[in-house]
DNA sequence: ACAACATGTTCACTATTAGTAACAGATGGA
DNA sequence: TCCATCTGTTACTAATAGTGAACATGTTGT
């Protein structure tokens, strides 16, 4: 299975890019994912003829607008379902509210909300972040949402019967995590494993949040 | 200037596959886009390996983790920080709140979002459409940011004194949308010219929704 | 079982792209 | 002002990628 050069490093332009909130240059781009600079023009400008790319006024290089369009289809319409009920669970519960999706083995964060009201200290959730299936809630909710299967551990066992998971310092120490299952697949064609829920620091009163979580969830799975 | 064909492939790839909510085949895209099936493979092929595009349990292709994970960094910290605003925007008025940003002589719509309560009819705003900055309410709103200049609309004059916009049935007969100017070029470097503000029915009162719209303006303006 | 079809890989030849170096024009500091 | 540095573009050969067909290997329906 071979993948071709020329599309790789342009998606590793994006990508490099999208890690520099401060913009890049061209020469340093061309730099950074080790082409000549002869070869970063051209693609760049490809990238900014569908509008991958921009320049802002200095002519650094940034994201552009066609980014938030693609992610705008992204399940189609999942992320613009989920958004207002996922805001309204963080603002009621003071909390971080996300969305994460299975690819392969790992939990993937397509979707992470402050509450309005932002407080002094917050965990964030990083929208990209991955981690194994079975190490945090996120992942754990997933695997509860499957067929019972010899390999669960105790806590997957735990989160099926319960309907969601809390776990504790698993990703973060001094961060719990709680979350719940969605079931997408029926409506969203052969759709992605999917769940939601919060994460805090560890003085959140996870058990509380348990309700708000597993009703969010329910919201979302019954709208699609 | 040229570009890169097997780039550009790539990404015309990535935007048929967006543009098809239920997935499709790798001989199908070929075809879309005009390649051999052996091509597509290979562009499919490099377009999984960086997760922009995955594969459904029928091996349909769909947009992968990694678009969220790129939105998340468009102008960083952009959308999540005018998510909440726009949201709350979007309660409290029944309207669809929006965010626009200038590209070229164009306005394209970067983030769209309805309100938690949905009503029967609803006026849509797709991301990722564009329309001439002067045509609509987002577009005036962003030009009437800029410095006064002789081409002016009368239009843009108005607005200019306002602070905001509101124009009827420019985008799509029946519909008013209200907008104003967001002010973030001084911190986020070198940053967009952007717009945040409503579409709705034309029974919508408009004049009543200038005041949050103007004040989500200055919240989103002001925390950056 | 069989035909009809779709997926995924491979092949040999042609078209594009990569790599290198060089060039003109802008910008900026001493 | 002059030198140093950056941007954007171009020319040329070695290396990749594209084409179109062929080939196994499933699926599906009859």
């Amino acid at each position: 299975m071979s993948t071709l050069q020329t599309l790789d490093r342009g998606i590793r332009a994006l990508e490099v890019v999208a890690a520099r909130p401060s913009g890049i240059s061209v020469a340093d781009l061309s730099a950074e994912i080790g082409v000549a600079r002869a070869i970063g023009y051209r693609l760049v400008a490809t990238l900014e003829e569908h509008r991958l790319l921009m320049r802002d006024t200095d002519g650094k290089l940034h994201l552009g607008a066609s980014i938030p369009a693609l992610a705008s289809q992204y399940w189609p319409g999942l992320l613009s379902l989920a958004t207002p009920i996922l805001q309204d669970l963080a603002d009621k519960t003071n909390a971080t509210a996300f969305m994460s999706v299975a690819e392969g083995d790992e939990a993937v964060a397509v979707l992470s909300l402050d509450p309005a009201v932002a407080s002094v200290l917050r965990v964030g959730y990083r929208v990209g972040s991955r981690h194994p299936l079975a190490l945090a809630a996120a992942g754990i909710a997933i695997l509860a949402a499957r067929a019972p299967s010899e390999a669960d551990t105790p806590e997957v066992v735990e989160a099926r019967r319960q309907g969601y998971c809390i776990t504790r310092g698993q990703l973060q120490a001094g961060a719990v995590g709680v979350a719940a299952p969605l079931r997408l697949a029926g409506t969203l064609h052969g759709g992605p494993e999917a769940s939601i829920g919060l994460v805090a620091l560890q003085d959140f009163d996870s058990e509380a949040a348990s309700d708000p979580v597993v009703e969010a969830a329910r919201k979302i799975s019954a709208t699609q």
